[in-house]
DNA sequence: TCATAATCGATTGTCAACAATGTTTGGGGG
DNA sequence: CCCCCAAACATTGTTGACAATCGATTATGA
């Protein structure tokens, strides 16, 4: 037996759900214009609910629009990629401090499914499936942490992210998660020095962001 | 002579400010329904540009809404208040710390001339200046910072803040910002002792939740 | 009287046509 | 050859009408 749905979800908010996915798998690149008719034609419905759903997207951050003008795909900056990292170690750590005292079994038995899902992304070569299970593995302290704004900003954050390094994947064969990569950053999630955790973050992070700027610099070097 | 305004401004953006201001001003108390038409009548507009307006407000956490029943102005609870306050401090002492080496005498300027702002409207009795004032004044740290994403939740904060701050302050005579309140904010604030002002930091946002919690008890008890 | 189902009103969701704006392109003059 | 202007084009902004859904109310039967 099949359950009908309680609540009717708009047509907005599915078409949201696709044009995101059309987005983070690359379908759209960054810089790349997003017009309305186009898309409203595509996706088979009217320009009201493709609104909708590009509102969405634009407060998420994955899209700029200007008046009367047009909206793109999102294009970062090594500026913003440094914005983004800064603010990861601030909020991780934070995450961490709100929910350190009541980490459960339930806690231990998701960061392990996490991690496990991650390392078989890793080795199935899946580079999508890979940054979305670091993204999930990373996002367990903030579901946990029960923040609504904590919640929402990394949400944003994540997005950005996700929309970044899918593009570099595609276009420059960038260095994926690393098997190991998370190692410590498990181990230590539930351990019980809370201490040596904030550490673990930011060295973390700090890895990250230099994996990243390493590739702008290679971008970089190449072009010229 | 007149310049002419560069870019139109669309009537969308128009009246999410009216509508913001009306929210924010008690016009529109927390709970009471926001009705789509009779919003479009009232500003002389069709429900599209009224809709875009009320998406953005829904971003900014001001409004909440569920599909083809309703929309609402949002109502925080005691658990919202303390996730707000807990994400300030985290996210203030974090601003500081990205500006502390680069505030210059426009930095120490501005700050003195905003907490001037605050006391002069805490001397006019005037509370919904006093609540502006004093957001002003913890903004500075926040726009000093230059980051996209701390900005926007810090503008999601803020809105919050003052959407309860005015509402209760209407309702029950609240006590509002203290004449030297900030008194020890300012002054480290322009200092040299970053530790300092993280403790204050965490000890005035404990100061204003307490007020906050206190304020709630109060409510409580008149309605027993 | 109570539980259940049909109906009504209110509100939001969706659509297609029209208006306003920004950008581009092509021509004319210096 | 370059600069400026005007007209055409592409895109978004706005509107009013219609459809879908939800919540409450009322009727109905046991």
């Amino acid at each position: 037996m099949t359950y009908p749905q309680l609540k009717k979800i708009t047509m907005g908010a599915q078409i949201a759900a696709m044009l995101r996915a059309a987005i983070l798998g690359g379908e759209l690149a960054p810089g790349s214009a997003v017009v309305e008719t186009s898309l409203a034609l595509r996706f088979g419905v009217s320009r009201g609910p493709l609104r909708e759903a590009m509102r969405e997207l634009i407060d998420e951050g994955l899209l700029i629009t200007v008046p009367y003008t047009g909206t793109k795909v999102l294009e970062l900056s090594p500026a913003d990629i440094n914005d983004i990292y800064s603010m990861r170690i601030c909020l991780e750590k934070f995450a961490f401090e709100q929910i350190w005292d009541r980490r459960d079994d339930a806690f231990r038995e998701q960061i392990l499914q996490r991690h496990a899902a991650l390392l078989a992304a890793i080795d199935a070569n899946d580079d999508v499936a890979s940054i979305e299970a670091e993204l999930n593995l990373h996002g367990l302290a903030y579901e946990m942490a029960q923040n609504a704004i904590l919640m929402k900003t990394w949400n944003g954050i994540r997005g950005r992210l996700q929309l970044y390094w899918a593009a570099h994947h595609r276009a420059h064969h960038m260095q994926g998660p690393q098997r190991t990569g998370h190692d410590d950053y498990v181990s230590l999630a539930i351990g019980n020095d809370l201490d040596l955790m904030r550490a673990e973050i930011e060295s973390h992070m700090q890895r990250g962001l230099e994996i990243t700027k390493a590739q702008v610099q290679g971008e970089l070097s190449t072009r010229v």
